[in-house]
DNA sequence: GTCTATAATAGGATAGAC
DNA sequence: GTCTATCCTATTATAGAC
């Protein structure tokens, strides 16, 4: 089980970053974690900021992966929109909005567009594989793209640690996926309610 | 036009802590905008964290007074929803998912509940009496404070800066409403789809 | 490739004069 | 109530020995 110390430092960045994110996280407690000096680490990584960039880069390719594999399974259409929305709510290890945050202002102007393009790649895309898949389904005002990025929002934002759960009894996957696909509202009162397209 | 300095504190760190977040905000940087000295600050508040809690405090109240205005006007219910989801998606001052995130990381563990008890109040009692409004239309399983929770998720992950736009164009405040009002899928194909609850 | 020593910076906070 | 001077601490990053 012998593993190079680039790859164990990124292991440990990877859990400190995304649990605590970029500023919270010291150079000095990922070596300590390691039992190497602060200094040593600038041996693999030319800053911290490089640090951080490949810890993000690997990571979300490494959550592509997974949607890619969710979106290629055999089951029913719905059966798949919940195993996705399932592994974004549930297993999804990360705040994403603390990720977000992140990117914005801590890694430089230059770098932070191809790190949000690599980011969106991953996440995005097979996501529309899947709205594609049941586009013939979509109510006319909504195309794959449209629902994709409208799913990532109202995904993203149960994805955080939810340190506030007193408050805020989050909505079981079900119920999210549920709502987004038909809505809050009775179908028979929608004329009443002034909704017409369909 | 005079104005305590205590206000001006408050004005000015406002400004800061709820464009570029808590700790990217100095005192330093408070106290040069009010040609005054960093240590002056300490006169008016006891630390910088106080000096946060008072902002957030303030500025939340701010937005539960719009809020409570938009649901007390005599319009359709249909306009009274528009109205409010154009309020937080356009007109919202603040990345709302970096206020979250501040208060998560930079708040002592007592302050964080109140604080965030505050928010609460002010963001959901609004958007609660809204939908307890509409209750009747509501699908069985989705009751008034089941919408206003996922209601105030959606519109949370369309409350930000948007440095990213050329990737992620955003959706219309009305296809955000109507898609939250009736899904995105045609209801014919509800029973082919297993979505059967209505 | 890892160490010790240390530079460089920056930020929050306090002491004490006025 | 505001100032100057200063402390303390934390953090990233570099220099140079081994």
């Amino acid at each position: 089980m012998e593993m190079d110390m680039r790859d164990q430092i990124i292991q440990v960045a990877t859990d400190l970053f995304m649990e605590i994110g970029f500023t919270a996280t010291s150079t000095r407690q990922i070596a300590q974690i390691l039992n190497i000096s602060q200094p040593a680490l600038y041996h693999h990584f030319k800053n911290k900021e490089d640090l951080y960039i490949e810890v993000v880069i690997k990571f979300t390719r490494s959550v592509g992966k997974d949607l890619q594999t969710v979106v290629k399974q055999e089951v029913s259409l719905k059966e798949k929109l919940f195993n996705m929305t399932k592994y974004l709510h549930v297993n999804h290890p990360v705040n994403l909005s603390m990720m977000l945050h992140d990117i914005d202002q801590e890694v430089s102007e230059e770098l932070r567009y191809s790190i949000f393009r690599i980011w969106w790649d991953n996440y995005y895309s097979p996501i529309e594989e899947y709205f594609k898949q049941i586009e013939n389904y979509l109510i006319d005002d909504v195309n794959s793209s449209t629902a994709s990025r409208h799913y990532l929002r109202v995904l993203s934002s149960y994805i955080t640690e939810d340190k506030y759960q007193d408050f805020d009894e989050s909505l079981t996957v079900f119920e999210i996926m549920m709502i987004f696909l038909r809505g809050i509202t009775k179908h028979k009162y929608h004329q009443e309610l002034g909704i017409y397209y369909e």
